[in-house]
DNA sequence: CTTGACTCTGCCCTTAGGGCAGGGTGTTGA
DNA sequence: TCAACACCCTGCCCTAAGGGCAGAGTCAAG
């Protein structure tokens, strides 16, 4: 019979690792001394130990090895947990990946910058991916002769809302063109409702498309600049392999007839899919 | 000014992760009321949050991540932590798809069992890889006729250790040839000791070689089945893509001059390598 | 008998929040 | 103006797999 630190010594497995792995009950000690709580081991513990040990190399955690040890445990049994492992295992390394990319993307990204000795304020990597939920709006969608005649459909919808009692939250649009124009621009004004409405002439209400993936980039600032954070956004969208797969919005979170505030607060947001 | 479950939405961050961010000192709300103890945030902070998260999704800690957005930090400081942050991934992807081929050879394992209808006590894979430490030993080399006749080596060697007066652990044996042979085995034999001792006439005394990687499984039973065992490890180390870089060793953990005990267990120990 | 090596239990710590309890706030409808 | 309801606060306990430490008990050798 082995003391802890022999069978510890032995096995390679820490002292604490094998207190947890008796308290556990994924292996007890063959004889605990009542008087003096010492535990101590047989030699051939070891082969249950190194179970534990090949199985948790597999990634289990120690709460599935007590299950995958349980000697009632069927070989089809075993044979769907291993292959949920392998399905789990492959999806990681995916995602992985993924991370890698992002990351060399930065690196890309910093020696750019490094030779251009521009300062980092200029960072681009404020992009983030996320969902875009299916939230109810009142719109006006038409053909503008410019952006910034966008600004002129807003008054019939506050006045709509208004009309039917509610509160608008923030307001955006969406531009459906699939390409940059500089006129006879497609674009849809909308503001957030907590319901869809009754419509009323040109005014529609609805719920707009929700993506699984958007590509959202916060601008700071003047909507002249506004292509700055535009060209950001495409060139983090390209080079992390994404493509665009639905009409861009605006979501304006700080703003309002100016065009040109220091304090304004957009998010650009574009629907994308990765490949 | 935005109330936290606003600004949650927004952002799709949950509130008590914005709590944790506060608390951290990672985004503080732009204002908090000392009455009512309420967090309200603006929505420019977007900025920031969405700079976190992005961080975040490339595996930064939330703790390295208060680091990387201090002002102070410099491009080349960014470029190295991310190079670091790199060089982690790759590691990381490796020993994940190393975990994804040990499940797949189980896989493999599991249907040949099911096919042969052979019940799970024949599973072989209670293989593990653990590094040899270099450990003192005492050990007596020689051709022997054929592999039970080592036993007839440790007297020597356990009065070597008794006149030395110190104790002797575990016994074990090396088999240096490269091949297996039925007659004429290179063979030594060794009793682990607490410290390299004086050698005498064909007694030496030395530390063993370490090995980082050591494919190792637990033998249960008599000797005379030792070959089941031989097969199982050598299997799995092709299978897993190891190959052999030493000699093998064969350690005694409980057993005596018996060739036939059902009690006895036994360490094979092959040191092995990647690729 | 003493010393030093070994072992015991119990407590706190790690990540990035999730869940819940108990109590205070803000807004809205009647 | 009051009640209802949605919202917010702090504080506590929980996660996985142990690591580290404190204080006390145990074992074997000299």
């Amino acid at each position: 019979m082995l003391r802890i630190g022999d069978f510890s010594k032995l096995s390679l497995v820490s002292i604490k690792a094998l207190r947890l792995y008796d308290q556990m009950g994924l292996l007890h000690p063959i004889h605990v001394d009542e008087q003096t709580g010492y535990r101590y081991y047989a030699a051939h513990q070891l082969t249950r130990l190194n179970r534990i040990l090949a199985f948790k190399d597999l990634g289990f955690s120690l709460n599935q090895i007590i299950d995958l040890l349980n000697d009632e445990i069927s070989l089809s049994e075993l044979r769907r947990l291993m292959q949920l492992k392998q399905a789990e295992l492959s999806q990681h390394i995916e995602t992985e990946q993924a991370r890698l990319a992002r990351v060399q993307s930065w690196l890309g990204q910093l020696e750019r910058l490094e030779q251009a000795k521009q300062d980092k304020q200029k960072m681009t990597n404020n992009v983030v991916i996320k969902p875009l939920d299916a939230i109810a709006v009142v719109s006006s969608r038409t053909i503008l002769t410019q952006y910034s005649a966008i600004g002129s459909l807003y008054d019939g919808l506050y006045q709509h809302i208004a009309q039917q009692g509610v509160r608008p939250g923030f307001c955006g649009a969406i531009w459906h063109d699939k390409e940059y124009k500089e006129q006879d621009v497609d674009g849809e004004a909308f503001v957030i409702v907590p319901k869809v409405l009754s419509e009323q002439g040109s005014i529609r209400s609805y719920n707009l498309p929700a993506y699984a993936d958007a590509a959202c980039i916060v601008h700071h600032g003047s909507y002249r600049i506004l292509n700055q954070s535009y060209g950001q956004l495409l060139t983090w969208i390209e080079e992390n392999g994404y493509h665009i797969v639905g009409a861009n919005r605006e979501l304006y979170l700080e703003g309002g007839a100016d065009q040109d505030n220091e304090s304004y607060v957009t998010e650009i947001q574009f629907p994308v899919a990765k490949e």
